[in-house]
DNA sequence: CTCCTGGGTA
DNA sequence: TACCCAGGAG
């Protein structure tokens, strides 16, 4: 059977192309410490890491974080202050939360309760993707799901020179070409072939899903991580005044981050008016 | 659909 | 500079 984009300029082999990415990986494939023991909760957790984060970054965290708390129970015991700040460093803050949050909502269930994507993606912080990659890692099924690497792969194999590549194209060349019998460890493959191709130079600029993320440096994430941060080591509850004194910041973007924060749930505001983590 | 969120590393 | 095993809100 042959597989083939809309307009590639090649077609390949489904068997060939799956030897490509398998030869790749047990060459060079990688060794990550969430895929020893890749149960429903060690495989949350660093798909919860893993989103916007680099693999390099994560691998310590993932190693703490699963130490210190080892079950969903576990997680969902501790406070989100103590969550955020073993979370500190990674970013994204609001992840921390909803991994929190979707540790409630599982360890309220029945243990080894086996989800489909469609329960997953009803949990804060799961989408489409994570909920597919769950679904391959946690019970090595063979769930259809597209990110950044396999973008890659198949934008690289059969999409090539070919611009504005949908992920609604690559779906289906996704769902042909998956090993039905180890879609844990194609998926694994797939990952670490795309990582590999990423540093021989591909990228996913062709793809109609690709955008620029915008500056870091002197956005309100800048203010809103460098508070969170400052928080998070302060024993008590901060007024606004301090903050402004203590954070190189203009006043105006201080007050609008902390605003956010509040109200995305990170933070929250005493009756005088100080500042805390939740 | 667009915009927002983080910070380290290559 | 670029870009990460994206998801939620508007």
């Amino acid at each position: 059977m042959f597989i083939e984009g809309i307009v590639s300029s090649y077609r390949m082999n489904t068997k060939d192309f799956r030897s490509r990415v398998y030869a790749y990986y047990n060459q060079q494939g990688r060794d990550l410490p969430w895929r020893h023991q890749p149960t429903l909760y060690r495989v949350c957790v660093s798909e919860f890491m893993l989103q916007q984060t680099q693999v390099s970054r994560v691998i310590n965290y993932f190693r703490a974080f699963t130490q210190k708390y080892p079950s969903f129970k576990a997680l969902h015991q501790a406070s989100l202050t103590e969550i955020l700040t073993a979370w500190q460093g990674l970013g994204y803050n609001r992840r921390a939360k909803y991994l929190w949050e979707t540790a409630h909502h599982i360890a309220a269930q029945p243990s080894g309760k086996q989800y489909t994507a469609e329960e997953l993606v009803k949990l804060p912080g799961i989408g489409r993707g994570t909920a597919g990659a769950i679904i391959a890692y946690a019970y090595d099924l063979p769930a259809v799901f597209i990110e950044t690497n396999i973008r890659t792969v198949f934008i690289h194999h059969f999409f090539t020179n070919q611009p504005n590549v949908s992920d609604a194209a690559i779906l289906p060349l996704i769902e042909k070409t998956i090993d039905r019998n180890n879609p844990r460890e194609w998926y694994w493959a797939l990952m670490d072939y795309g990582t590999y191709l990423k540093q021989q130079g591909a990228h996913n600029r062709s793809s109609a899903h690709y955008s620029k993320q915008s500056k870091f440096k002197g956005s309100l994430r800048q203010v809103r991580g460098h508070i969170l941060s400052y928080l998070l080591n302060m024993p008590t509850p901060v007024s606004m005044p301090h903050l402004c004194t203590a954070l190189p910041y203009p006043k105006n973007n201080i007050q609008k981050a902390l605003n956010h924060l509040v109200q995305e749930g990170l933070m929250s505001k005493n009756n005088k008016g100080q500042y805390c983590c939740v």
